[in-house]
RNA sequence: GGGCGCGUAGCUCAGUUGGAUAGAGCAUCAGCCUUCUAAGCUGAGGGUCGCAGGUUCGAUCCCUGCCGCGCCUACCA
């Protein structure tokens, strides 16, 4: 209901000083620092001030005088040099709270497409690769919940050098057949099994560079689709990304396609990309200097600080494709601009129903479905991969996409790095210099880094102790169950309460932590909220019981009032979350609503009011919290336990 | 060298298109459980918003320079 009486407030101020000094000019709303200044103040006059060379303090007065009375809005006041203050009619927000919520229309303007995820189908995810795919999850949600229809890709380079490396790791170092490697998958945790051979042939590599070989046949024989190699190469990045798809899911993280870079090349896509390209004079075939015999993007195109000799390669000069040749084709199938699709499959069913869909080559029982063609591409990739978002953009423009290429969107984050101390809990031995730096980057070569199913393991298993011991009448799944949405809250919220840009130092000790700014605060909100009213027994009907007359003597009470206020604000901050395109600002707000929830636990015995008509608000205004809080941590992904 | 980002309390971080007394969590110290769950609440201490200029009625925020740190700048993905 907020947002209906900003934009009130918004035009009915504007549109007055239209009239009035003729000037147009955007009204900013702000927040007052302190909430004894009212609920809402208009910075106007200081706006004004410059353009009519008058004092700020005069034109507020004056506007205060003149402007007319605003729906909702009870009284303006001059404050301070020139702000307006504004307080809003209580019981009309409080009744307008009580009646059901208008369902927000749908945007009906096309598909928005959030890829993110984007493991290599080689080896256990780790806390890096658990930051991209919380990050893209909560803002599919945050998208959804406003109303936009969102499809979510996650990519599988299962053809690419890292899985290679793997295979080389089986077949030359273990020399395992694929019988073998079929019944390490069967084992358990055939992930972790490909994190240390993943390291071990890095490290073999370094000894005996001349196995750099192995690499390069391998690749080839997996770009062939044959053979043995290829038939490992298959077998692991398939169960992989089960793998993958298992660790995600244990956090609530779902997909609807996983377009595989296999079809990409099979169906040929980079050839039509490439006509495109060679036709629009995007790319040219480099004569002389050192990319000579390449296909190359002008350096000018994606960077206008650069030279055009600082090109990019695209295509190398054995004829075969760069990755980012690979993913302008791929970004410009999202946009249905290369007149091809792939054919898909089930790939599986998730416990609520909800089916993923795999790319495959050929028609043959191929699912009636169809992806891509979106109107708007986020890319949730890490920011150090910029400078090939940038490449892909430019190559869109290049081709005259001017509208999909201001459409594509990178959804940039910072890495997730160790902290030195987490490292040495880890046992990982660190060089002076490293343990002098604030942080210490995941290295998949190395096999440094935090595996996300340790981790979520870790967390669950220190929620249970904890929930045990409070809870000893429950059952031990009931324990469980809950120790796991606890687990699953002080992980989701732990990678989004950092804005994006802020590197990650991770910590088991903060990571591990239920108290204070966590997901798990949040949802002891939500539970007692419930807890209040399930002891309250049958709940009044709000809408007779409190009438504007009892409303508006209640919130006279200045504590009263800035709850209500505090439960109205869920739109608006998904509203600044999304434009802002920061889901750690709707995570904030979830701990600023629990945080006034336990305010409010705190100054109000609800069951204990003796008063009816109080009571019967009070009661109202848990309920309200109750819903804000769940709803705002549905929106993080993050669920509300039965008990704590 | 060039590009991008960062520098705010002891630590980790927020800070809403420039606005009122710069906030939170952790840590420290002092209090609050016979009351709807103390995973909680209250209070205290703790700040030259990296440094220096500039623009402005007003700068943590915008501009310039400098210092420090990180990432990127492959015929790897």
């Amino acid at each position: 209901m907020l947002p209906q009486l900003e934009s009130r407030i918004v035009s009915a101020v504007s549109q007055h000083i239209l009239i009035r000094y003729g000037v147009e000019i955007a009204v900013a709303l702000e927040q007052p620092r302190q909430a004894s200044f009212g609920e809402f103040a208009l910075p106007v006059a200081f706006q004004l001030a410059r353009q009519l060379k008058k004092a700020p303090r005069a034109i507020a007065d004056e506007l205060v005088a003149e402007l007319p009375s605003i729906d909702g809005v009870k009284t303006l006041e001059v404050a301070g040099g020139g702000y307006i203050n504004l307080r809003l009619d209580r019981a009309a927000l409080a009744l307008a709270a009580l009646s059901p919520a208008p369902v927000a229309a749908a945007a009906g303007d096309g598909k928005v497409i959030v890829e993110h995820t984007n493991i290599n189908p080689n080896k256990a995810a780790h806390i890096g690769h658990l930051r991209n795919a919380i990050l893209g999850d909560t803002f599919v949600r945050m998208l959804r919940a406003g109303g936009q229809r969102v499809e979510v890709q996650n990519y599988i380079d299962n053809t690419g050098v890292q899985v290679a490396d793997v295979v080389v790791g089986f077949h030359y170092l273990d020399k395992a057949t694929p019988a073998q490697v079929h019944a390490l998958i069967a084992a358990d945790k055939f992930d972790y099994t490909c994190w240390d051979l993943y390291a071990k042939i890095s490290q073999y590599y370094k000894d005996n560079p001349d196995s750099l070989q192995w690499r390069r046949d391998t690749l080839h024989a997996i770009e062939s689709g044959e053979g043995e190699l290829a038939e490992l190469g298959r077998l692991v990045a398939d169960a992989i990304v089960e793998c993958h798809m298992n660790t995600m899911w244990r956090l609530g993280i779902q997909y609807d396609v996983l377009p595989r870079e296999s079809e990409i090349l099979h169906l040929k896509f980079w050839a039509s990309a490439f006509e495109q390209l060679k036709e629009r004079k995007a790319i040219y075939l480099e004569t002389e200097g050192k990319n000579s015999g390449c296909w190359v993007m002008p350096g000018s195109a994606f960077d206008e600080n650069r030279e055009d000799e600082d090109s990019k390669v695209i295509v190398r000069s054995n004829g075969t494709v760069t990755y980012v040749g690979k993913d302008i084709a791929y970004q410009m199938w999202k946009f249905g601009l290369l007149g091809k699709d792939f054919y898909y499959q089930p790939f599986r069913t998730y416990s609520d129903g909800h089916p993923v869909f795999v790319s495959t080559a050929s028609p043959d029982n191929a699912a009636p479905v169809s992806f891509g063609g979106g109107r708007k591409v986020y890319n949730v990739i890490d920011s150090r991969q910029s400078y090939l978002q940038d490449v892909v953009v430019a190559g869109l423009k290049a081709l005259n996409y001017h509208e999909q290429a201001a459409n594509s969107i990178h959804f940039s984050y910072e890495m997730v790095a160790m902290s030195p101390r987490a490292c040495v809990e880890m046992g990982i031995e660190l060089s002076a210099e490293d343990q002098a730096r604030p942080y210490v980057e995941v290295s998949g070569r190395k096999g440094l880094g935090v595996k996300a199913d340790d981790l979520i393991d870790k967390l669950i298993d220190s929620a249970l102790a904890e929930v045990a011991s409070r809870n000893e009448d429950k059952s031990g799944d009931e324990q469980f169950a809950v120790a796991s949405a606890l687990a699953i809250g002080a992980l989701r919220y732990f990678m989004l309460k950092f804005t994006r840009n802020t590197v990650i130092a991770f910590d088991f000790q903060e990571a591990l932590s239920f108290t204070g700014e966590t997901g798990p605060y949040v949802q002891y909100g939500a539970v007692r909220a419930g807890k209040i009213l399930q002891k309250a027994g049958d709940l009044p009907d709000f809408a007779a019981v409190l009438t504007p007359a009892v409303c508006a003597r209640l919130l006279e009470e200045e504590g009263l009032w800035q709850y209500v206020l505090a439960v109205s604000r869920t739109d608006q901050a998904l509203t600044s979350a999304l434009t802002a395109g920061e889901p750690a600002h709707m995570a904030r707000y979830a701990f600023q609503l629990a945080q006034q929830f336990a305010n409010f636990y705190h100054d109000y015995p609800v069951i204990q009011e003796t008063d009816a008509d109080k009571r019967a608000f009070l009661l109202w205004l848990t309920a309200q919290f109750r819903a804000q809080l769940e709803r705002t941590l549905g929106i993080l992904g993050i669920t509300v336990p039965a008990f704590m």
